[in-house]
DNA sequence: ACCTACGGGACGTCCCGTTTAT
DNA sequence: ATAAACGGGACGTCCCGTAGGT
């Protein structure tokens, strides 16, 4: 990997919790240059824009923390195990970078303010959506999981409830809302067992 | 109402759905005087800063909603039916101003860089969560609950799940997300019935 | 006077002996940035660039530096004792601003490089040397100094020798060649009494 | 001699005006590329830095200016005369390389600034005035100047006006100060004579 | 000796939030 | 309530000097 490379990736990993905690707006591109110890020219060598870096950002924490959450579930058969196991990955580790889930933050930041960010952010919750909604019909197809059960709002209701949960966790400095959804999700796939 | 009054009233009006929309550091003051058609010096009189002005907009929008949210509510007899018609409230009119749910906003916007919004939020969302858990255990005292209901984590789950899905329906910019919260947490509820 | 006319002349003053020492292109708005405390905003109201700033500071800089070698020099009398109070001064105060003489820095800074400041510096020498013309000539109508003594030569001689003069003072870092410069002018100019 | 030993004379010989003429700062090493056809590359081969090329290009226009200056000027016998005609040779042809004397030049560009280039400039000048001196010197001993003539002093007068005169010549584009130094140091000179 | 990659940092424009004078 | 003044600082472009690879 040639220097530049090297300092390229550098730069995405030590900007991605500035991002993720101040937002686009509010990280400024001195503030990316205090942590990298680089100067304008070191910076705007590797990227284009304030708005190209956090792209390659969000790109690169969504790859990280996709394969966090997906690690080792493939060995579980059951499906309705291996959906219990996803929440509980996430309620354990909800998030890679520092500022909480770099998904919800950018979805919120970005929403009506940077379409390219906005379309990225939608673009990675539908594809863990599909990942749950897949599993869902894998179980209904093994008969391990009601047949009728609707496989879209079974991802739904994760991604919110999960997603939804860490923002409350972050606010009162606490697990228990995390802790809460993961009970109440499991309830609810019990519920699905065929 | 004084003439002041009435001119402070509409400038927090006016500026909810630029800091809603674009969050703290995104929203200018500029943004702010385009809108009201004030000028600096006329918008200074009645704000010390643009943060006294940031806890003034959340201050209403979260009064707002929580009128809209509970209005109307306390007609209905039985604690199971009160908390769908809640979750049905929000399902049907999520955001009163512009930019989605600013409590939600709010909470990641803030979180790791304005205290004193995240500390409104953080208070918001308590007091929005003792309220459901409140009507859980009239619910229970009632016998319309099962006893042994947590009612925490009912108030941690409706919220969590309710303030995801809103992100995701905005997201996709389509009301699946919400309908499928609206749901799964019918199901959930329903099994809360004595 | 104003806040706003205060600073720019604060950083007249300031931002002279940075541009005497380092030269035009050697001194960087930075530079300036670090010794008044201002930031890029605060500096770039004032002045439209950093030329602009730079004939400011030696249009002061020369005003300066020309009430000091003039002052209390009319109260004598004798046109060649007037002289040698001029070259007196000189050689005693060479340069109010740190780095020498504001006038032959940048006349060697500027010469081929930045016209606008060249013809400044032309200038004031020219008005230097005739300043002291017009003594002679003034001695000469008082029948003090020879008549056919050349008034021009006698201007260049004085300000090329000292200017020399203090060059190489600075350069070895003794009052040495101002002495001798001094005494080789007064031999001069008791050389021209009538 | 080699080939590079020729490319690295050129380039010195090439930069030489250019460093003259726009100073050590406002000279980029991207000028000197243009001037010489050279690329980064190729240049850095023959110089560690910007600065080892200015030292070397000072270092050989110093050498190239005594020469000239002190060229035939032995053949003359007498001391005062050989003086003259020292002078004489400077107002004539003041400087080899353009944009005046380098010697003059890199004393005001070096001297707040780049110690080892005014370390040069400072040895340079005193060899120059040294020079000077011992002819002076050697006049006394011959019984053709005054016995008592303070042979420094006539070095650092002859220097200073000199340069001084150079300088105010370059700016105003004409000869007259040249001229007029020539003429007083002459006078001075004939002053001399036993 | 060329060419390109690399990181440093100068420059100036623009807009920000705030203060002030009117 | 307006309008201008003020200083802070973000952004990005460009070029600088240097280092490596070819």
């Amino acid at each position: 990997m040639s220097k530049g490379e090297t300092t390229r990736e550098r730069i995405v990993r030590e900007a991605a919790p500035l991002f993720n905690q101040k937002g686009f707006a509010g990280c400024s591109v001195q503030d990316i240059l205090n942590a990298t110890g680089l100067e304008k020219g070191g910076l705007y060598r590797h990227f284009a824009s304030k708005q190209e870096l956090a792209v390659e950002v969000f790109r690169w924490a969504t790859a990280q923390s996709q394969r966090s959450r997906t690690d080792g579930m493939e060995h579980i058969e059951n499906a309705v195990d291996r959906l219990k196991f996803h929440v509980a990955r996430f309620a354990e580790a909800p998030s890679l970078v520092a500022g909480g889930c770099m998904l919800l933050n950018t979805a919120v930041d970005a929403d009506d303010v940077n379409p390219e960010l906005k379309a990225m952010a939608c673009d990675a919750i539908q594809r863990w959506k599909r990942r749950i909604a897949a599993i869902v019909e894998y179980g209904m197809a093994r008969g391990e999981i009601k047949a009728g059960t609707t496989a879209r709002r079974v991802g739904n209701t994760i991604v919110a409830t999960l997603e939804g949960a860490l923002v409350i966790s972050r606010l009162e400095g606490t697990k228990d809302a995390l802790e809460d959804a993961r009970e109440s999700l499991g309830v609810m796939l019990e519920g699905l067992r065929a």
